[in-house]
RNA sequence: GGAGACGUGGGUGAGUGGCUGAAACCACCGGUUUGCUAAAUCGACGUACCCUUACCGGGUACCGCGGGUUCGAAUCCCGCCGUCUCCGCCA
C-alpha cells in the first residue's frame, strides 16, 4: 500500500498516475485518507499525553507507598482511576481510525510510473519492443500443441481430470523430461545471474499473502487450505518476497537477487473455449520466479536488467517473443511498471504471455516493512519480481513452432538437459 | 497426536510487580593511544508513532503474538503461535 506521507506530499502526481489506470475518485480517497491520518494523530496526542500523566502519577504512588504514606498514595490511586476511562475511550476510536485508515489505503492500487500510458486495458498496451525477424509460417496440417500433446506423449489433462478436475495437465514421458528440463535450465541461468535458489513452501500464511498484495485484491484466485487457513501460492513470488518481511538490510547488501522454482496454483474460475485449451490456462503450473530487493535511486536499473535477462532466456530458447509494456488499466493492482513478454504461437497464430516483469517500488515493502538501513536512517526498499520463466506456454510454443515431419527440434540449450535434440511421436 | 521445558535488544545472557527500554559481556560504529597489526581506553549503539523543530529536545508503545488483573506488568493470569527434549506415528 502506499504511505501516507507520500499521499500528502505529492498529491498532484498521485492523482494524475492513478488517472492511467481509470481509478474513480482518486481525490476523494486521498482525502479520505488524510482526513483519517489526521484524526489518528490527534488522538494519539491526547492519548499520549493522559498515559504519561498516569505513567507519572503511578510513579508517585509507588514512591508514597515506599515512604509509608498510604493515604495519599490511595488518593492519588482514585485519580488514576478517573484517567485509565478517558484513555480507553481514545485508545478505542483510535484502534478504530487505525483500521479505516488501513482498509482505505488498501483500496488505493500502486501509482503508474511517469513513462506508463494510461489505457483502459490490454488494448492499450503499448509495444516496447517488437519482435525484430520473421515469424514462423507452418506447413498445411501444422498441428496446435494440444493435438501434438497426444501425439508425443508430453502430456494429458484427461489424466489430470481422473486424480483431480480440469485444467491440472499430467506430463509423461519425454513431455515430462521436456518440463523438467526447463525448469533446470531457468534456474541454472538465473543462478549464473547472479540469482541465489531457493526452495519454498507452497503454502502460505494470510499474512504473507496480504503483504504481497494477493489479499485482499485476488482472494477468489487463491485455492484455500481452510482446515489450516493456508493459502495455496499463486506465485512463488509470495514466499520468495515475504522472506525478508519485516527485516532491516544493510544498503551495502542491496539489490538482494533471489530465485526459486514452484508449482503455481490458481483457480482462474469461468473461463473456457480455445483460448484457454490446453496449456494455455491451468489451474496448475511450473513457474521459476526471479525477485530483487533493490535500493529505490537505481530500481528501474534493476528491472532494466530483469528485463534484459528474461530476454536472454527466450533468445536462447530460438523463441519468436515481444515485450509489452503495460498501461495502466492492465497493471496489477500492487505494481508502478509492468513488462510482459509474449512469444508467438505459431499454430495457434498468437502472441502467449510467458512473463510479467514488474517494479512495485515501496508499494509491497511498505506492508512487508521491508527496510534497508542508510547511515541511521531506515528507508522502504523497491521490491520487483519477474517470471524467468513460466512453462506450459513455452512447452506450447516450443511444440508448435518446432514441429516438422521428422519431430519435434529442440533448441540446443535443452539438448543435454533433454538427452536428445528432438522429440519423436509415440 | 501425548507429556514437559522454554521464548528478553545483532549475539550470549541478567531481570519474578514501581528505581528497567531493559544490567553485564560480545559484535558493530566513532574517537584517543600505539612503528604496523594486535591490545588498551573513552564514547555512541533497537524499532515505530506523536509533539516540537533552524538545531537541540520531549512523549508514547513495543521483552514471541493477542487478551486480562493492577494506580502501575518483561515480571501475575488466560488463549494462541513457535522452539527444544522425551514418547507415539510416518515419507
Amino acid at each position: 500500500m502506499l504511505e501516507v506521507n507520500t499521499l500528502r506530499n505529492e498529491t498532484d502526481r498521485i492523482t494524475t498516475g492513478l488517472a492511467k489506470r481509470y481509478f474513480p475518485d482518486a481525490e476523494i480517497a486521498i482525502a479520505d485518507i488524510i482526513a483519517l491520518d489526521d484524526r489518528r494523530k490527534d488522538l494519539q496526542t491526547k492519548a499520549d499525553a493522559l498515559l504519561a500523566e498516569r505513567n507519572t502519577l503511578s510513579g508517585e504512588i509507588g514512591q508514597l507507598f515506599k515512604t509509608g504514606k498510604k493515604d495519599e498514595a490511595t488518593a492519588k490511586r482514585e485519580q488514576v482511576k478517573g484517567l485509565k476511562e478517558e484513555i480507553e475511550t481514545l485508545q478505542t476510536e483510535a484502534a478504530t481510525v487505525d483500521t479505516d485508515l488501513e482498509n482505505a489505503l488498501l483500496a488505493v492500487p500502486n501509482v503508474p510510473h511517469g513513462l506508463v500510458v494510461k489505457g483502459h486495458d490490454e488494448k492499450d498496451n503499448e509495444v516496447f519492443k517488437a519482435f525484430a525477424g520473421d515469424l514462423p509460417t507452418l506447413p498445411d496440417g501444422a498441428k496446435p500443441h494440444w493435438e501434438l500433446a497426444d501425439e508425443y506423449g508430453i502430456f494429458s489433462l484427461e489424466l489430470g481430470v481422473r486424480t483431480t478436475g480440469a485444467g491440472f495437465p499430467v506430463f509423461t514421458g519425454q513431455g515430462a523430461r521436456l518440463a523438467r528440463s526447463l525448469v533446470n535450465l531457468f534456474l541454472d541461468s538465473n543462478t549464473d545471474a547472479g540469482y541465489v535458489e531457493h526452495q519454498l513452501p507452497l503454502l502460505v500464511n494470510e499474512e504473507s499473502a496480504r503483504a504481497t498484495g494477493q489479499l485482499p485484491d485476488k482472494e477468489g484466485q487463491m485455492y484455500h487450505v481452510t482446515g489450516d487457513d493456508l493459502y495455496l501460492i499463486p506465485t512463488s513470488e509470495v514466499p520468495l518476497t515475504n522472506l525478508y518481511r519485516g527485516e532491516i538490510v544493510d544498503k551495502a547488501d542491496l539489490p538482494l537477487k533471489l530465485t526459486g522454482y514452484t508449482p503455481c496454483f490458481r483457480r482462474e474460475a469461468g473461463s473456457y473455449g480455445a483460448h484457454v485449451r490446453g496449456l494455455n490456462r491451468v489451474h496448475q503450473f511450473d513457474k521459476v520466479e526471479i525477485v530483487e530487493l533493490a535500493d529505490p535511486a537505481t530500481s528501474y536499473e534493476r528491472l532494466d536488467a530483469m528485463v534484459a535477462h528474461v530476454g536472454k532466456l527466450l533468445t536462447d530458447l530460438g523463441l519468436p517473443f515481444r515485450i509489452l509494456r503495460l498501461c495502466g488499466g492492465d497493471m496489477g493492482f500492487t505494481s508502478a511498471m509492468t513488462y510482459d513478454f509474449e512469444v508467438w504461437s505459431a499454430a495457434q497464430e498468437r502472441w502467449l504471455e510467458v512473463s510479467s516483469v514488474s517494479n512495485f517500488e515501496t508499494y509491497q515493502s511498505n506492508r512487508l516493512k521491508l527496510r534497508y538501513r542508510e547511515d541511521k536512517k531506515t528507508e522502504l526498499t523497491h521490491t520487483l519480481n519477474g517470471s524467468a520463466l513460466a512453462l506450459p506456454r513455452i512447452i506450447a510454443a516450443l511444440l508448435e513452432n518446432n514441429q516438422t515431419p521428422d519431430g519435434i527440434l529442440l533448441p540446443e540449450v535443452l539438448h543435454t538437459y533433454v538427452g536428445k535434440a528432438k522429440l519423436e511421436k509415440i
